[in-house]
DNA sequence: CCAAAAGTGTTCTGACTACACCCATGC
DNA sequence: GCATGGGTGTAGTCAGAACACTTTTGG
Protein backbone atom coordinates (compact mmCIF):
# COMPACT_ATOMS: atom_id res chain seq x y z
CA UNK A 1 0.00 0.00 0.00
CA UNK A 2 2.79 2.79 -1.10
CA UNK A 3 -0.26 5.39 0.22
CA UNK A 4 -1.89 6.38 -3.10
CA UNK A 5 -3.17 9.84 -2.02
CA UNK A 6 -5.62 11.80 -3.67
CA UNK A 7 -4.63 13.10 -6.87
CA UNK A 8 -3.63 16.80 -6.71
CA UNK A 9 -1.80 19.49 -9.32
CA UNK A 10 1.35 18.26 -9.67
CA UNK A 11 4.08 21.11 -8.77
CA UNK A 12 6.36 23.48 -11.17
CA UNK A 13 9.64 22.15 -11.59
CA UNK A 14 12.43 24.64 -12.35
CA UNK A 15 16.40 23.84 -12.56
CA UNK A 16 18.15 26.96 -11.32
CA UNK A 17 21.88 27.16 -11.67
CA UNK A 18 24.67 28.91 -9.47
CA UNK A 19 26.91 29.87 -12.17
CA UNK A 20 30.40 30.84 -10.50
CA UNK A 21 33.63 32.06 -11.50
CA UNK A 22 36.77 33.92 -10.59
CA UNK A 23 38.28 36.78 -11.59
CA UNK A 24 41.03 38.34 -10.71
CA UNK A 25 40.82 37.81 -7.02
CA UNK A 26 37.37 37.98 -7.13
CA UNK A 27 34.58 35.33 -7.01
CA UNK A 28 31.28 36.45 -9.02
CA UNK A 29 28.27 34.94 -9.91
CA UNK A 30 26.14 34.99 -12.81
CA UNK A 31 22.15 36.88 -12.25
CA UNK A 32 19.60 37.85 -15.05
CA UNK A 33 17.47 40.63 -14.26
CA UNK A 34 13.58 39.16 -14.22
CA UNK A 35 11.60 40.84 -16.88
CA UNK A 36 8.69 38.91 -15.64
CA UNK A 37 6.40 38.79 -12.45
CA UNK A 38 7.13 37.85 -9.80
CA UNK A 39 10.01 39.89 -8.23
CA UNK A 40 10.11 41.63 -11.83
CA UNK A 41 12.92 43.50 -12.28
CA UNK A 42 15.15 41.60 -9.40
CA UNK A 43 18.10 39.91 -10.21
CA UNK A 44 17.80 35.96 -10.21
CA UNK A 45 19.93 33.18 -10.64
CA UNK A 46 19.20 31.70 -14.44
CA UNK A 47 16.63 29.34 -14.69
CA UNK A 48 13.91 27.32 -16.15
CA UNK A 49 11.51 24.73 -16.05
CA UNK A 50 12.43 21.17 -17.60
CA UNK A 51 11.71 20.52 -20.52
CA UNK A 52 9.51 17.27 -22.02
CA UNK A 53 11.50 14.28 -21.35
CA UNK A 54 14.66 16.01 -20.05
CA UNK A 55 16.70 15.07 -16.98
CA UNK A 56 17.54 17.44 -14.42
CA UNK A 57 20.74 17.37 -14.85
CA UNK A 58 20.17 17.89 -18.91
CA UNK A 59 18.13 20.83 -18.27
CA UNK A 60 20.94 22.56 -16.01
CA UNK A 61 23.24 21.63 -18.64
CA UNK A 62 21.31 23.08 -21.24
CA UNK A 63 20.18 26.42 -18.89
CA UNK A 64 24.14 26.72 -18.72
CA UNK A 65 24.87 26.68 -21.98
CA UNK A 66 22.37 29.07 -22.99
CA UNK A 67 23.87 31.82 -20.47
CA UNK A 68 27.44 31.37 -21.63
CA UNK A 69 27.68 29.09 -23.99
CA UNK A 70 30.17 27.02 -21.75
CA UNK A 71 29.64 23.23 -21.77
CA UNK A 72 31.40 20.07 -20.00
CA UNK A 73 32.37 22.12 -16.87
CA UNK A 74 31.93 21.13 -13.29
CA UNK A 75 28.18 21.14 -12.51
CA UNK A 76 26.71 19.43 -9.19
CA UNK A 77 23.07 19.40 -7.92
CA UNK A 78 23.10 21.10 -4.62
CA UNK A 79 19.15 20.77 -3.03
CA UNK A 80 16.16 21.29 -3.59
CA UNK A 81 14.37 24.15 -2.43
CA UNK A 82 10.48 23.44 -1.32
CA UNK A 83 8.72 26.65 -2.75
CA UNK A 84 9.80 29.28 -5.57
CA UNK A 85 8.02 31.30 -3.47
CA UNK A 86 9.59 32.95 -0.10
CA UNK A 87 11.69 36.23 1.44
CA UNK A 88 10.64 39.25 0.46
CA UNK A 89 7.28 39.58 1.98
CA UNK A 90 5.27 42.26 -0.13
CA UNK A 91 6.06 40.30 -3.36
CA UNK A 92 5.37 36.75 -1.91
CA UNK A 93 1.58 36.67 -2.34
CA UNK A 94 1.58 37.57 -5.68
CA UNK A 95 4.58 34.99 -5.86
CA UNK A 96 2.65 32.54 -4.61
CA UNK A 97 2.87 30.05 -7.24
CA UNK A 98 3.08 26.56 -6.45
CA UNK A 99 6.73 24.95 -7.37
CA UNK A 100 10.01 23.43 -6.39
CA UNK A 101 13.35 24.14 -7.54
CA UNK A 102 16.39 21.95 -8.07
CA UNK A 103 19.19 24.05 -7.78
CA UNK A 104 22.45 23.29 -9.33
CA UNK A 105 25.64 24.87 -9.04
CA UNK A 106 28.62 24.85 -12.03
CA UNK A 107 31.75 26.56 -12.19
CA UNK A 108 33.43 28.05 -15.51
CA UNK A 109 36.27 30.09 -17.31
CA UNK A 110 35.31 33.52 -16.90
CA UNK A 111 37.32 33.84 -20.49
CA UNK A 112 35.24 31.05 -21.88
CA UNK A 113 31.83 32.76 -20.97
CA UNK A 114 30.15 34.63 -23.65
CA UNK A 115 27.17 35.89 -22.37
CA UNK A 116 23.80 36.34 -23.76
CA UNK A 117 23.42 39.57 -25.82
CA UNK A 118 20.31 42.01 -26.70
CA UNK A 119 17.00 41.98 -24.99
CA UNK A 120 16.40 44.91 -22.55
CA UNK A 121 18.35 42.96 -19.22
CA UNK A 122 21.80 41.72 -20.40
CA UNK A 123 23.26 39.16 -17.49
CA UNK A 124 25.83 40.30 -16.05
CA UNK A 125 28.54 38.94 -13.05
CA UNK A 126 28.19 40.17 -9.57
CA UNK A 127 30.41 39.93 -6.85
CA UNK A 128 29.92 36.78 -4.94
CA UNK A 129 30.47 38.58 -1.46
CA UNK A 130 28.09 41.49 -2.21
CA UNK A 131 24.77 40.72 -3.70
CA UNK A 132 21.88 42.66 -3.57
CA UNK A 133 18.46 41.19 -2.48
CA UNK A 134 17.59 38.55 -4.81
CA UNK A 135 14.18 37.54 -6.54
CA UNK A 136 12.82 34.25 -4.32
CA UNK A 137 15.14 32.88 -2.16
CA UNK A 138 18.25 33.30 -4.29
CA UNK A 139 20.56 34.41 -2.10
CA UNK A 140 20.18 31.79 -0.12
CA UNK A 141 20.53 28.72 -2.96
CA UNK A 142 23.87 30.72 -3.89
CA UNK A 143 24.97 30.96 -0.20
CA UNK A 144 24.61 27.10 0.11
CA UNK A 145 26.63 26.51 -3.37
CA UNK A 146 29.71 29.11 -2.01
CA UNK A 147 29.92 26.77 1.20
CA UNK A 148 29.38 23.88 -0.77
CA UNK A 149 32.19 24.62 -3.30
CA UNK A 150 34.45 25.76 -0.08
CA UNK A 151 34.27 22.38 1.73
CA UNK A 152 34.84 20.62 -1.91
CA UNK A 153 37.62 22.72 -2.74
CA UNK A 154 39.58 21.30 0.15
CA UNK A 155 39.36 17.55 -1.03
CA UNK A 156 38.48 17.87 -4.16
CA UNK A 157 39.65 18.92 -8.07
CA UNK A 158 36.45 21.44 -8.28
CA UNK A 159 38.68 23.69 -9.35
CA UNK A 160 39.61 22.43 -12.54
CA UNK A 161 36.60 23.50 -13.80
CA UNK A 162 38.04 27.35 -13.11
CA UNK A 163 41.45 27.15 -14.83
CA UNK A 164 42.47 26.54 -18.62
CA UNK A 165 44.44 23.16 -18.50
CA UNK A 166 47.91 24.11 -17.48
CA UNK A 167 48.53 26.57 -15.48
CA UNK A 168 51.35 28.37 -12.20
CA UNK A 169 50.72 27.52 -8.82
CA UNK A 170 50.33 31.45 -8.13
CA UNK A 171 47.19 31.38 -10.35
CA UNK A 172 45.75 28.02 -8.58
CA UNK A 173 46.33 29.56 -5.61
CA UNK A 174 44.59 32.85 -6.46
CA UNK A 175 41.57 30.57 -7.44
CA UNK A 176 41.73 29.06 -4.02
CA UNK A 177 41.87 32.78 -1.46
CA UNK A 178 38.86 34.04 -3.78
CA UNK A 179 36.91 31.06 -2.74
CA UNK A 180 37.93 30.62 0.67
CA UNK A 181 37.82 34.02 0.80
CA UNK A 182 41.02 34.42 3.05
CA UNK A 183 45.29 34.13 2.10
CA UNK A 184 46.57 30.77 2.26
CA UNK A 185 50.64 30.08 2.76
CA UNK A 186 52.66 29.71 -0.63
CA UNK A 187 54.51 26.47 0.42
CA UNK A 188 52.31 24.89 2.78
CA UNK A 189 49.56 25.34 -0.21
CA UNK A 190 52.01 23.72 -2.71
CA UNK A 191 53.13 20.75 -0.24
CA UNK A 192 49.29 20.23 0.08
CA UNK A 193 48.07 20.42 -3.51
CA UNK A 194 51.07 18.26 -4.44
CA UNK A 195 51.22 15.62 -2.10
CA UNK A 196 47.39 15.00 -2.23
CA UNK A 197 47.72 14.03 -5.75
CA UNK A 198 45.05 16.80 -7.00
CA UNK A 199 47.69 18.78 -9.62
CA UNK A 200 51.01 17.93 -10.93
CA UNK A 201 54.04 19.42 -12.57
CA UNK A 202 53.40 19.68 -16.48
CA UNK A 203 55.98 20.09 -18.78
CA UNK A 204 56.99 23.58 -19.59
CA UNK A 205 57.19 26.63 -17.97
CA UNK A 206 55.84 30.69 -18.76
CA UNK A 207 57.03 33.87 -18.04
CA UNK A 208 54.40 35.93 -16.18
CA UNK A 209 55.39 39.07 -17.31
CA UNK A 210 57.97 40.63 -15.96
CA UNK A 211 59.65 37.98 -13.82
CA UNK A 212 60.92 34.71 -13.88
CA UNK A 213 59.52 32.00 -16.06
CA UNK A 214 56.70 29.69 -13.64
CA UNK A 215 56.77 25.72 -13.44
CA UNK A 216 53.46 25.00 -14.77
CA UNK A 217 51.03 22.33 -13.33
CA UNK A 218 47.87 20.61 -14.40
CA UNK A 219 45.59 18.83 -12.61
CA UNK A 220 45.47 14.99 -12.68
CA UNK A 221 41.90 14.69 -13.53
CA UNK A 222 40.06 16.89 -14.99
CA UNK A 223 36.41 15.33 -14.59
CA UNK A 224 34.32 15.36 -11.61
CA UNK A 225 35.61 12.98 -9.04
CA UNK A 226 32.72 11.52 -6.85
CA UNK A 227 32.66 12.19 -3.44
CA UNK B 1 14.40 37.08 -21.06
CA UNK B 2 14.22 33.96 -18.10
CA UNK B 3 13.28 31.27 -21.00
CA UNK B 4 9.92 30.98 -21.35
CA UNK B 5 10.09 27.63 -22.82
CA UNK B 6 6.93 26.02 -24.82
CA UNK B 7 4.76 25.02 -21.75
CA UNK B 8 4.97 21.37 -21.10
CA UNK B 9 2.97 18.44 -18.44
CA UNK B 10 5.21 19.13 -15.13
CA UNK B 11 6.79 15.80 -14.07
CA UNK B 12 4.92 14.03 -10.87
CA UNK B 13 7.03 15.23 -7.99
CA UNK B 14 7.45 12.19 -5.18
CA UNK B 15 9.21 12.37 -1.68
CA UNK B 16 11.15 9.06 -1.08
CA UNK B 17 12.54 8.28 2.61
CA UNK B 18 14.92 6.29 3.79
CA UNK B 19 14.37 5.17 6.91
CA UNK B 20 17.48 3.73 8.73
CA UNK B 21 17.45 2.32 11.93
CA UNK B 22 20.58 -0.10 14.37
CA UNK B 23 19.37 -3.00 15.92
CA UNK B 24 21.81 -4.67 17.62
CA UNK B 25 25.35 -4.70 15.28
CA UNK B 26 23.10 -4.53 12.37
CA UNK B 27 21.82 -0.95 9.75
CA UNK B 28 18.71 -1.43 8.75
CA UNK B 29 16.30 -0.17 6.46
CA UNK B 30 12.75 -0.02 6.49
CA UNK B 31 11.53 -1.13 3.11
CA UNK B 32 7.70 -1.83 2.11
CA UNK B 33 6.75 -4.13 -0.77
CA UNK B 34 5.07 -2.67 -3.42
CA UNK B 35 1.40 -3.45 -4.63
CA UNK B 36 1.37 -1.99 -7.86
CA UNK B 37 2.61 -1.61 -11.32
CA UNK B 38 5.54 -0.53 -12.39
CA UNK B 39 8.01 -2.57 -10.27
CA UNK B 40 4.79 -4.62 -8.65
CA UNK B 41 5.47 -7.25 -5.38
CA UNK B 42 9.27 -5.30 -5.55
CA UNK B 43 10.70 -3.69 -2.57
CA UNK B 44 10.62 -0.27 -2.36
CA UNK B 45 11.31 2.63 -0.30
CA UNK B 46 8.46 3.99 1.31
CA UNK B 47 7.72 7.45 -0.87
CA UNK B 48 4.40 9.27 -2.70
CA UNK B 49 3.54 11.86 -4.22
CA UNK B 50 3.63 15.54 -2.55
CA UNK B 51 -0.08 16.03 -1.51
CA UNK B 52 -1.24 20.16 -2.18
CA UNK B 53 0.44 22.81 -0.83
CA UNK B 54 2.78 20.83 0.88
CA UNK B 55 6.68 21.92 1.38
CA UNK B 56 9.04 18.88 0.57
CA UNK B 57 10.32 18.31 4.28
CA UNK B 58 6.48 18.59 5.60
CA UNK B 59 5.76 15.32 2.62
CA UNK B 60 8.98 13.29 4.02
CA UNK B 61 7.84 13.86 7.53
CA UNK B 62 4.60 12.65 7.12
CA UNK B 63 6.00 9.86 5.32
CA UNK B 64 7.78 9.05 7.48
CA UNK B 65 4.74 9.56 10.66
CA UNK B 66 2.63 7.02 8.40
CA UNK B 67 5.13 4.82 8.01
CA UNK B 68 6.68 4.30 11.40
CA UNK B 69 4.63 6.70 13.61
CA UNK B 70 7.88 8.35 14.77
CA UNK B 71 8.48 12.25 14.39
CA UNK B 72 10.85 14.83 15.34
CA UNK B 73 14.09 12.80 14.38
CA UNK B 74 16.70 13.57 12.03
CA UNK B 75 15.45 13.64 8.81
CA UNK B 76 17.59 15.45 6.08
CA UNK B 77 16.88 15.99 2.43
CA UNK B 78 19.70 13.47 0.19
CA UNK B 79 19.31 13.86 -3.14
CA UNK B 80 16.72 14.45 -6.29
CA UNK B 81 16.57 12.02 -8.84
CA UNK B 82 15.52 12.74 -12.05
CA UNK B 83 13.39 9.74 -13.00
CA UNK B 84 11.18 7.43 -11.07
CA UNK B 85 12.32 4.86 -13.95
CA UNK B 86 15.73 3.20 -13.99
CA UNK B 87 17.65 0.25 -13.71
CA UNK B 88 15.95 -3.17 -14.55
CA UNK B 89 15.92 -3.42 -18.24
CA UNK B 90 13.27 -5.66 -18.17
CA UNK B 91 10.27 -3.69 -16.67
CA UNK B 92 11.83 -0.13 -17.62
CA UNK B 93 9.34 0.53 -20.36
CA UNK B 94 6.36 -0.22 -18.13
CA UNK B 95 7.99 2.43 -16.04
CA UNK B 96 8.62 4.85 -18.10
CA UNK B 97 6.31 7.27 -16.02
CA UNK B 98 7.58 10.80 -15.95
CA UNK B 99 8.66 11.93 -12.48
CA UNK B 100 11.52 13.14 -10.54
CA UNK B 101 11.99 11.70 -6.41
CA UNK B 102 13.62 13.97 -3.87
CA UNK B 103 14.89 11.33 -1.42
CA UNK B 104 15.31 12.15 2.17
CA UNK B 105 17.16 9.99 5.16
CA UNK B 106 15.99 9.45 8.23
CA UNK B 107 17.30 8.36 11.59
CA UNK B 108 15.22 6.15 14.11
CA UNK B 109 14.95 4.42 17.08
CA UNK B 110 14.40 1.01 16.66
CA UNK B 111 11.95 0.60 19.78
CA UNK B 112 10.29 4.08 18.73
CA UNK B 113 8.66 2.40 15.59
CA UNK B 114 5.28 0.84 15.27
CA UNK B 115 5.38 -0.50 11.99
CA UNK B 116 2.09 -0.19 9.94
CA UNK B 117 -0.41 -3.48 10.11
CA UNK B 118 -2.80 -5.50 8.15
CA UNK B 119 -2.53 -5.26 4.25
CA UNK B 120 -1.11 -7.84 2.15
CA UNK B 121 2.47 -6.89 2.38
CA UNK B 122 4.33 -5.69 5.78
CA UNK B 123 6.78 -3.07 5.79
CA UNK B 124 9.88 -4.58 7.23
CA UNK B 125 13.39 -3.71 8.29
CA UNK B 126 16.19 -5.29 6.06
CA UNK B 127 19.61 -5.54 6.54
CA UNK B 128 21.34 -2.49 5.24
CA UNK B 129 24.18 -4.13 3.76
CA UNK B 130 22.42 -7.09 2.32
CA UNK B 131 19.58 -5.84 0.07
CA UNK B 132 17.23 -7.39 -2.71
CA UNK B 133 17.11 -5.49 -5.99
CA UNK B 134 14.68 -2.42 -5.44
CA UNK B 135 11.84 -0.72 -7.37
CA UNK B 136 13.16 2.13 -9.61
CA UNK B 137 16.60 3.23 -8.69
CA UNK B 138 16.45 2.95 -5.56
CA UNK B 139 19.33 0.78 -4.70
CA UNK B 140 21.54 3.54 -5.39
CA UNK B 141 19.24 5.84 -2.76
CA UNK B 142 20.01 3.46 -0.26
CA UNK B 143 23.77 3.82 -1.01
CA UNK B 144 24.02 7.21 -1.09
CA UNK B 145 22.21 7.54 2.45
CA UNK B 146 24.38 5.56 3.73
CA UNK B 147 27.28 7.15 2.38
CA UNK B 148 26.09 10.43 3.55
CA UNK B 149 25.56 8.88 7.11
CA UNK B 150 28.54 7.55 7.51
CA UNK B 151 30.47 11.12 6.70
CA UNK B 152 28.05 13.12 8.70
CA UNK B 153 28.80 10.66 11.66
CA UNK B 154 32.39 11.55 12.25
CA UNK B 155 31.70 15.14 12.52
CA UNK B 156 28.44 15.77 13.82
CA UNK B 157 25.83 14.32 16.51
CA UNK B 158 23.61 12.68 13.94
CA UNK B 159 23.15 9.43 15.57
CA UNK B 160 20.82 11.49 18.40
CA UNK B 161 18.36 10.46 16.58
CA UNK B 162 19.45 6.41 16.81
CA UNK B 163 19.50 6.29 20.71
CA UNK B 164 17.71 7.16 23.75
CA UNK B 165 18.59 10.22 25.96
CA UNK B 166 20.85 8.64 27.92
CA UNK B 167 23.24 5.72 27.11
CA UNK B 168 26.42 3.98 27.94
CA UNK B 169 29.72 4.54 25.54
CA UNK B 170 29.27 0.94 24.69
CA UNK B 171 26.03 1.12 22.54
CA UNK B 172 27.13 4.18 21.30
CA UNK B 173 29.86 2.62 19.82
CA UNK B 174 27.69 -0.47 18.47
CA UNK B 175 26.06 1.81 16.58
CA UNK B 176 28.81 3.57 15.16
CA UNK B 177 30.23 -0.08 13.93
CA UNK B 178 27.01 -0.82 12.38
CA UNK B 179 27.09 2.30 10.09
CA UNK B 180 30.46 2.36 9.58
CA UNK B 181 30.99 -1.22 9.54
CA UNK B 182 33.90 -1.88 10.98
CA UNK B 183 35.43 -1.72 14.53
CA UNK B 184 36.61 1.22 16.43
CA UNK B 185 38.98 1.28 19.48
CA UNK B 186 37.36 2.00 22.81
CA UNK B 187 39.45 4.56 24.28
CA UNK B 188 40.06 6.24 20.89
CA UNK B 189 36.41 6.36 20.44
CA UNK B 190 35.94 7.77 24.21
CA UNK B 191 38.05 10.04 23.50
CA UNK B 192 37.25 11.34 20.58
CA UNK B 193 33.35 12.15 21.45
CA UNK B 194 34.39 13.78 24.20
CA UNK B 195 37.08 16.36 23.34
CA UNK B 196 34.74 16.48 19.98
CA UNK B 197 32.10 17.95 21.98
CA UNK B 198 29.22 16.10 20.24
CA UNK B 199 28.42 13.96 23.79
CA UNK B 200 28.97 14.93 27.45
CA UNK B 201 28.98 12.29 31.15
CA UNK B 202 24.96 12.78 32.31
CA UNK B 203 24.37 12.31 36.00
CA UNK B 204 23.92 8.34 36.41
CA UNK B 205 25.28 4.77 35.98
CA UNK B 206 23.45 1.68 34.24
CA UNK B 207 23.95 -1.73 35.35
CA UNK B 208 24.43 -3.86 32.21
CA UNK B 209 23.76 -7.26 32.98
CA UNK B 210 26.02 -9.24 34.60
CA UNK B 211 28.60 -6.54 34.14
CA UNK B 212 29.73 -3.19 36.50
CA UNK B 213 28.00 -0.35 36.40
CA UNK B 214 28.59 1.91 33.23
CA UNK B 215 28.40 5.78 33.23
CA UNK B 216 25.45 7.29 31.19
CA UNK B 217 26.31 9.93 28.76
CA UNK B 218 23.92 12.23 26.90
CA UNK B 219 24.33 13.88 23.53
CA UNK B 220 25.17 17.78 24.00
CA UNK B 221 22.70 19.18 21.46
CA UNK B 222 19.97 16.79 20.27
CA UNK B 223 18.51 18.64 17.26
CA UNK B 224 20.23 18.35 13.61
CA UNK B 225 23.26 20.26 13.57
CA UNK B 226 23.57 22.41 10.45
CA UNK B 227 26.68 21.91 8.22
C1' DC C 1 36.50 -18.46 40.46
C1' DC C 2 35.07 -17.38 35.98
C1' DA C 3 32.89 -14.80 32.25
C1' DA C 4 31.65 -10.34 30.61
C1' DA C 5 31.90 -5.71 29.92
C1' DA C 6 33.89 -1.12 31.85
C1' DG C 7 37.44 1.65 32.24
C1' DT C 8 42.08 3.74 31.54
C1' DG C 9 47.51 6.04 29.14
C1' DT C 10 51.30 6.14 26.20
C1' DT C 11 53.81 6.10 22.01
C1' DC C 12 54.21 6.91 17.15
C1' DT C 13 53.21 8.93 13.02
C1' DG C 14 51.50 12.08 9.62
C1' DA C 15 49.31 16.42 8.61
C1' DC C 16 48.90 21.30 9.27
C1' DT C 17 50.79 25.83 10.83
C1' DA C 18 53.85 29.45 11.00
C1' DC C 19 57.56 31.58 9.32
C1' DA C 20 62.02 34.26 6.02
C1' DC C 21 65.21 34.33 2.61
C1' DC C 22 67.40 33.88 -2.10
C1' DC C 23 66.77 33.84 -7.24
C1' DA C 24 65.77 35.06 -12.01
C1' DT C 25 63.99 38.32 -14.90
C1' DG C 26 62.43 42.78 -17.30
C1' DC C 27 62.61 47.33 -17.10
C1' DG D 1 70.00 48.07 -9.59
C1' DC D 2 65.55 47.40 -8.25
C1' DA D 3 60.94 45.81 -8.22
C1' DT D 4 58.26 41.77 -8.96
C1' DG D 5 56.86 37.39 -8.31
C1' DG D 6 58.97 32.33 -8.16
C1' DG D 7 60.75 29.10 -5.47
C1' DT D 8 62.36 26.56 -1.21
C1' DG D 9 62.93 24.01 4.30
C1' DT D 10 62.25 23.54 9.26
C1' DA D 11 60.38 23.33 13.85
C1' DG D 12 56.30 22.94 16.63
C1' DT D 13 51.77 21.26 17.52
C1' DC D 14 47.85 18.40 17.32
C1' DA D 15 44.92 14.66 16.04
C1' DG D 16 44.44 9.94 14.99
C1' DA D 17 46.03 5.01 15.27
C1' DA D 18 47.83 1.20 17.61
C1' DC D 19 48.00 -1.24 21.54
C1' DA D 20 47.03 -4.49 26.91
C1' DC D 21 45.83 -4.76 31.37
C1' DT D 22 42.97 -4.09 35.64
C1' DT D 23 38.38 -3.69 37.84
C1' DT D 24 33.72 -4.78 39.07
C1' DT D 25 30.04 -7.50 39.07
C1' DG D 26 26.66 -11.63 38.68
C1' DG D 27 26.28 -16.16 38.43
Amino acid sequence: MPATRTINKPPLVAVVVVILTVVDDDLRVLLIKRSAQPFRDYWALPGGLLADGETLDRAAARKLLDETGVQDVYLEQLYTFGELSRADGKRAAAAAKRGIAVAYFALVQHRQVRLREGGEWQPGWHDGYALPALAFDNNAVVDYAVRRLRSKLDYTNVAYSLLPRQFTLSELQQVYEAILDHELDKRNFRRRMLSLGIIKAAGGTRMEGAHRPAQLYSFVKREPVVV
